[in-house]
DNA sequence: CCTTCGATGCGCACACTGTACGCATGGCGG
DNA sequence: CCGCCATGCGTACAGTGTGCGCATCGAAGG
């Protein structure tokens, strides 16, 4: 759906389309915003530069008087997203709870967008937007607060505890979304092939959790285990406040 | 330096030239290495079938005669490279010192193969090769045998902190290496940029392990944090040992 | 020894990617 | 009314993963 020219050997003005001013034209926000909304529903490896000018009604290069490139384009995406993640402000009686309110926001603000991990992970924390300078700062003012000597070292623990946990997890769901079926049906399926596996590996079969036809609920089951690892990190991190 | 043809019109027993059998061939195994020996050099991007095949003398479908996909020669990487994380045998006296040393050695390995957290992230632990089950297996006699009921719990937790630290590792240290400059120098010239970007956020600002110059030397710095971290999951984990 | 066969390598081709370049267009300030 | 300048787009280029069919070889069987 071209809009000028359209292949009409005579350009005239009739069969020359105005341009429609109903849409809100090309704009960074916009193309921000339709990038996140593609990564969420097709995975990061089915967002081109022409798939996303196609759905804005837009050319593939004409998104580049916005973006200057397309790495550009997803570290805009990445400090768009960061600001759904909360952090409780500094100072409450109780900071495990607002440490534990952050970690979860953040785990399932990486779960909602499973690129996100994928972009931290290539491009490091290297070019920090203000959203996400916005999140770390709240994060030291919580652990200061606190009363953490070292209030970069906590955060550190915190969040790379949180950061893998979230990778392992969304690499995980994005698996499950491909393969069409539910969390559920999914390991159901896969639950025979993953105890042949472990055959010859007596630990392994001993200490899996998927032993057993409890999984019924594998999401309440992943919720637990980020809970448990988190409280671990908690209960070690306690152990350094001083006093 | 194609070997047969070679574009000449007349094919003849004397411009053809005969299979050179000094050379191992191609197999699946010479490909894995040369594929490691790339991603280590060049980084993750850098690795095409073509330039993959150049180097091995070979044209690039040449390749898919030993292995599926791409994807698939990356998970046969990932397999291989985890054959270098050592896990020590379980039932030793001392399960912190064990724990650590798979840590640290999951942490070195990492670091060695910067694409592999990346690979780790994009496939999940999906597919498991002998040399990953290998290292899980052990991983779970350790815990076992250290006394924790429930290992699996206790193993996530510890690696999820693992492999995100890591994670944020191998990314900077990719950027530090696309510049080209030593960590230090590196560090050195981003210190004013970091400490201008931080200007607004007193917290942060006060936070940064990077107020002062005495990072000399960034290296032993990522490694006592690291170190830091693990103590702290640790620290968590011996709480939940029973007795 | 000659023939046949299966395994291996390769050239070509296709659909697709990110993005540099220069032209057309239209709204806006003078 | 003129001219400018931001915006959009078509074309093009170099590069990607990989399917397909042909050429070539070493070995096996008569």
């Amino acid at each position: 759906m071209s809009r000028t020219k359209d292949k009409n050997p005579i350009p005239s003005v009739w069969t020359r389309e105005q341009r429609r001013s109903d849409q809100p034209a090309l704009s960074r926000d916009a193309i921000v915003r339709e990038a996140i909304a593609m990564l969420d529903a097709e995975g990061i490896e089915a967002l081109s530069m022409r798939k996303l000018g196609a759905r804005l009604n837009a050319g593939a290069t004409s998104l580049y008087r916005h973006v200057a490139t397309k790495d550009e384009l997803m570290e805009l995406a990445v400090d768009e997203v960061a600001a759904e993640i909360h952090v409780p402000k500094a100072g409450g009686p109780d900071w495990r709870a607002a440490v534990t309110e952050a970690a979860g926001s953040f785990r399932t603000t990486a779960l909602r967008h499973p690129w996100l991990t994928l972009v931290l992970g290539q491009a490091g924390l290297a070019y920090l937007g203000p959203n996400y300078m916005n999140f770390s700062e709240r994060l030291a003012a919580l652990f200061t607060a606190a009363g953490f000597p070292e209030p970069s070292r906590a955060i550190d623990a915190v969040f790379s505890y949180v950061i893998g946990m979230s990778t392992t997890e969304a690499a995980w769901l994005t698996t499950v979304a491909r393969s069409g079926e539910s969390e559920a049906e999914f390991v159901a399926r896969l639950l025979p092939a993953a105890q042949q596996a472990s055959a010859g590996y007596d630990h392994l079969a001993a200490a899996g959790p998927e032993t057993s036809a409890q999984a019924s609920d594998p999401a309440k089951l992943r919720d637990d285990k980020f809970a448990y690892g988190l409280e671990v990190v908690l209960d070690g991190l306690a152990l350094r406040l001083p006093k």
